[in-house]
Formats: C-alpha cells, structure tokens, sequence
DNA sequence: AGCACA
C-alpha cells in the first residue's frame, strides 16, 4: 500500500528538477557554502541562499538534472546527512526548475529601501535608528561628511554599516544602547514607491504624518512608545533612571550626578538615598528618550579611573519625583533658582538650597548650570534632531571632567582628560578652555 | 523544517 495516499505528501512526490531547495542551514551561510556542498556531485551552476522568512533556506542549481538526482539520492541513503558548517541541512528537489535570480528589485534605485537588520539582538533594534535625523547623526559624530540630501539615504545608510561593527570607538552607544550586541544593516533597493503605513507603532511609522492613530500595542502604561517588538515586554523605560553605585572610592555627591547626567540633556531632577548599604540615586529626565541615551552610554561605566564608582542603571518606575527639599541629597533643578527669586532666603527654614546651607548649597549660584535653563521648552522632540538638542550646559560638563574631592568645579577650570572618549552627539570636542587636574581621570571603558 | 519580498 504504497501510494494510495491522496494527501499531497510534500516530501516525497517532488519530481525531480536541477534545481535543489535547501532549508535549516545555519545563519548566513554563504555562496560558496552551497557550492562545497553540491560540488562533489556535479557542476553548480547558480545559487540562492538566505531565501524564506528565516532566510536559512537555499537553493542549489545543477548543470545537470542526474547531478541533482545524485545528489539527492546520496544523501537519501547516506547516513550523514547533508551538513553546512556542521548543522544538518534538508535537500529537496525544488518546484521549480531553475533559479530566477531576481535581480531586479535590489539593484533597481528606488526611492524605497529594503533594510534587514540582521544580529544576535536584531528584534531589540528600534525603529528609530533607521530614521534619518540618527543617521546623520552618526555620520556628523563620526566625524565624517554631513549630508543633508535626502536621497543621500542610502549612502549614508551604506556607511552606517561599515561603521556599525566601530560602534563603541564612533559613539554608535547612540545609535544602540550598550547591552544590545552589534548588528548589521543589509539594504537593497524595494520595488515598492509608497508604503501605506496605517498606524504608528514600534514597528511602522510615517514621519510625515503626525496625526496616525497610534496603535495601542505600541504604548505602554505610561504613554509611552515601547521598544519591545512583537509583544516582547521590554524593561519599560521610563524618563527617571535608578543609579546605583558601586565600588564607591570616592564622594559621589549630588553635583558629580548631576554633571555626569547633565551630559545627555536637562536633568531636571535627582533624589539620592542609601540602600543596602550602597549609594542609589533617581535621575529623572524630562523624557524618556534622553534617559535611555543616558542608560545607554553610562551603564557599567565608571565615574572614575580605577573601576571606581561604577554605575549600574535601570528604568524607575518613577515618573516625577517629588523632591520636598532641596539638599546635599536631593534637587528639584526645575524650580526657580532661588538666589535670583529670594536674595535673602536663609530666615526662612524651609527655603530651598541656600537655607540648607552645606556645601551645595551654594554651587549653582552664578554658574552656567543655574537651574532656570533647564526648562523642559527646549526638549528633544520624538523624531527630531536628536544632535542639535543636547543643551549648551551639556556640552560643557561632559563626564570626561569631573572631580572626586571638590564636586563642584566651574567648566572653566575642569581638567582634561582623554579628549573624545565621551564625545557627545552634535558637538565633536572638549570644551576649548579645560584644563588640567590631579584627580582620578574618567574612564568611559568599562572596568 | 517545507519554495524565492513580510
């Protein structure tokens, strides 16, 4: 009873073609990967590899329709089966009978890009690094030519994946936070012109039109967008970040913090406080997408040379912190800097900063950081220019230059150390007037 | 793990 089966049966009723269907090969295997492998039974004549949704399936095209069917019917009887890079692989005959290579699409210039992001951590990429503003943002803090055209899309694409594998020495932490592995970007031409995108989401958006509905399994509980693609639940971020600091050699104080996070744009607020018998601080951003800059190029890294003070990061759940007073551990810097409000405000207990005296107390005064700039009119938008939003007094207090006795020091005299290692997105340098100090160097390397 | 762009 053999063939009475009236069940296609897939496997077993391919009439032979020259051409073989290949599927579980291993990750990107190559051309010349399924010539090794068809070779011993006749001449390959064309290839097509990386086909299907999982792009792990091939095709092998024979000169000949007896080297396919020898090829088949070895490994039919054999007892090693057909292997790429010692992953078993599954010959068929194919359905079709020669490989149509589709050249068309790919090399056809099109105003639509096809981008694969391939790597290890390829679904945790947001679809915000394919924006155009990130691409020029790269290219501009790589210190390469800055284009404007947008139909230099594709080239500047093109370089962003030469340079993705530099990421760390080329500042792309910006471009994907620190704990996603490096991933590449393969990009060919579509055939489409148009793409009728319905709703924004982590996964579509159109940039032209802010008034799509936003779908719902693109927002979190906060309102927020959420990276974590197809329902995968991501640590929700949050614009409030939780500091802990490790291997605490030196004082961390409020103003170490706030210049280390200032560096990515307005703080607005911090809370410090013990737990477990370690020092844990709240940043709070006026936006998520700063926080997650900050998360993304400072976790793991310490404050100071010698693994000292290594900073561990996560999400709060916190959204706005309530800072009663102002203290040596705790700043609200979105109030008004009271020794412009009140001149004289020690007779009141309660007033902030300056009544609580201590060495805080006075650090803000007369300095670049004096809180009022740091209202939240000025705040990066979603889609925009990330690279032209980074405040003045970012620029200025780039964790490179900080203290660990005298917390405070104006930028005019901060030293220097390692120019460019925390370069910053839209500006390339230090500032021009630092100076040096005897005092552990930052390292941006973490320990 | 099942046929070439979801």
């Amino acid at each position: 009873m053999a063939s009475v089966s009236s069940q296609p049966q897939f496997r077993y009723t391919q009439p032979p073609s020259k051409v073989l269907h290949l599927r579980n090969l291993p990750w990107e295997c190559t051309e010349e990967e399924l010539i090794d492998l068809g070779k011993p039974f006749g001449k390959v004549v064309n290839t097509k590899c990386n086909v299907g949704a999982n792009r792990n399936q091939a095709f092998i095209e024979f000169a000949d329709l007896n080297q396919a069917i020898a090829m088949i019917s070895y490994y039919a009887s054999s007892s090693e089966p057909a292997q790429v890079r010692g992953k078993t692989v599954y010959l068929q005959y194919s359905n079709r009978q020669e490989i149509v290579n589709n050249k068309t699409t790919a090399d056809v210039a099109g105003n639509v890009l096809l981008v694969t992001i391939e790597g290890q951590d390829a679904r945790l990429v947001s679809i915000d690094v394919l924006h155009l503003d990130h691409v020029k943002g790269i290219i501009s803090n790589g210190s390469l030519v800055h284009r404007e055209k947008e139909n230099m899309y594709f080239q500047l694409l093109d370089l962003c994946i030469k340079l993705l594998p530099l990421r760390r020495q080329l500042d792309f932490r910006y471009l994907l936070s620190e704990n996603i592995s490096p991933c590449t970007l393969r990009i060919t031409y579509s055939a489409h012109t148009d793409l009728s995108v319905k709703f924004q989401s982590h996964r579509s958006r159109d940039y032209t039109n802010p008034y799509l509905p936003v779908a719902p399994s693109a927002i979190d509980g906060s309102g927020q967008f959420s990276l974590g693609l197809d329902g995968k639940k991501l640590e929700p971020e949050s614009n409030v970040l939780l500091a802990s600091i490790e291997n605490m050699q030196y004082a961390v104080t409020l103003d170490v913090l706030h210049m280390v996070f200032s560096a990515f744009g307005p703080v607005q607020k911090i809370a410090m406080f013990d737990k477990n018998g370690g020092l844990q601080a709240l940043i709070q951003y006026p936006d998520v997408q700063t926080a997650v800059l900050a998360k993304g190029t400072l976790e793991g890294h310490c404050i100071y040379d010698g693994g000292f003070c290594k900073l561990h990061l996560s999400y709060s759940r916190h959204t706005d912190l309530s800072i009663k007073v102002n203290n040596d551990r705790s700043r609200d810097y979105t109030i008004p800097n009271p020794a412009m409000v009140n001149p004289q405000p020690s007779t009141l207990g309660q007033q902030p900063v300056q009544a609580m005296g201590g060495p805080a107390a006075h650090q803000y005064n007369g300095a670049p950081y004096a809180s009022g700039l740091q209202q939240p009119t000025m705040l990066p938008q979603p889609s925009g220019g990330w690279t032209s939003t980074v405040p003045a007094v970012a620029q200025q207090s780039m964790p490179v230059q900080m203290s660990n006795h005298h917390p405070y020091i104006p930028p005019s005299s901060m030293p220097q150390t390692n120019p460019g290692m925390m370069r910053m997105p839209g500006q390339g340098g230090v500032p021009p007037d630092a100076a040096g100090g005897a005092m552990p160097p930052y390292r941006s390397n973490q320990m």
